[in-house]
DNA sequence: CGTCTGACTTAGT
DNA sequence: TACTAAGCCAGAC
C-alpha cells in the first residue's frame, strides 16, 4: 500500500494541529487516515480503530464514518472487521463475498466463510493521539 | 438546537 | 451458550 495513502492520510496527519483553529480533522478524517495506514494482509476492528482515536465507545461511529468512506480504492475498508472478525461491513458492498475475496487475496486467513483469524492477522495502530478526540 | 440514525460493543436474561 | 436489550459517539436533518 505505497501511495494509496492518498489526500485522507496527508490532510488528517498534517492539518493534525491540535491548537489549530483552520484544520481540525473530525473524527471521520481521523478514522479515514487510521485505516489507510492497515497493512495489507491485516485488519483491524471497528472499536480498536476507535480507541486509538482516544473514544473507546465510538465504534458505532466508526462504522458509520466507513460507510460514508469517498472510495474503496483509497480507503482500504475491507480490513475492518467486527470485533468477532465477522465481515459486518461486508453486506454494505452488495455481498461479503467481495470483501472476503480482497482480505483472501492479501492472504487473510479466515476462520469461516465470512469471518477473518482476528488471532492471526489482527492489526492494532499504534497511539499516535494520546489525547482523547476533542473538536 | 433537538432528534434520529448507524458497517458496534458490552452487559443482562 | 444463544438471544435480547441498552448504551454510546459523532454526524446528518
Amino acid at each position: 500500500m505505497p501511495e494509496t495513502q492518498s489526500a485522507f492520510h496527508a490532510n488528517a496527519q498534517c492539518g493534525e494541529g491540535r491548537g489549530s483553529d483552520s484544520a481540525r480533522p473530525t473524527f471521520f478524517t481521523r478514522v479515514f487516515a487510521l485505516v489507510s495506514r492497515i497493512p495489507r494482509g491485516r485488519v483491524t476492528t471497528y472499536g480498536a480503530i476507535a480507541r486509538a482515536l482516544g473514544a473507546p465507545r465510538a465504534a458505532r461511529s466508526v462504522g458509520w464514518a466507513l460507510s460514508l468512506a469517498p472510495g474503496e480504492d483509497a480507503l482500504p475498508c475491507h480490513r475492518v472487521v467486527d470485533r468477532n472478525g465477522f465481515l459486518s461491513g461486508g453486506w454494505h458492498w452488495g455481498h461479503p463475498d467481495v470483501m472476503a475475496g480482497l482480505l483472501s487475496d492479501e492472504g487473510v486467513p479466515f476462520l469461516d466463510t465470512y469471518r477473518v483469524d482476528l488471532a492471526a492477522c489482527l492489526w492494532l495502530p499504534d497511539d499516535e493521539d494520546p489525547e482523547p478526540f476533542s473538536q
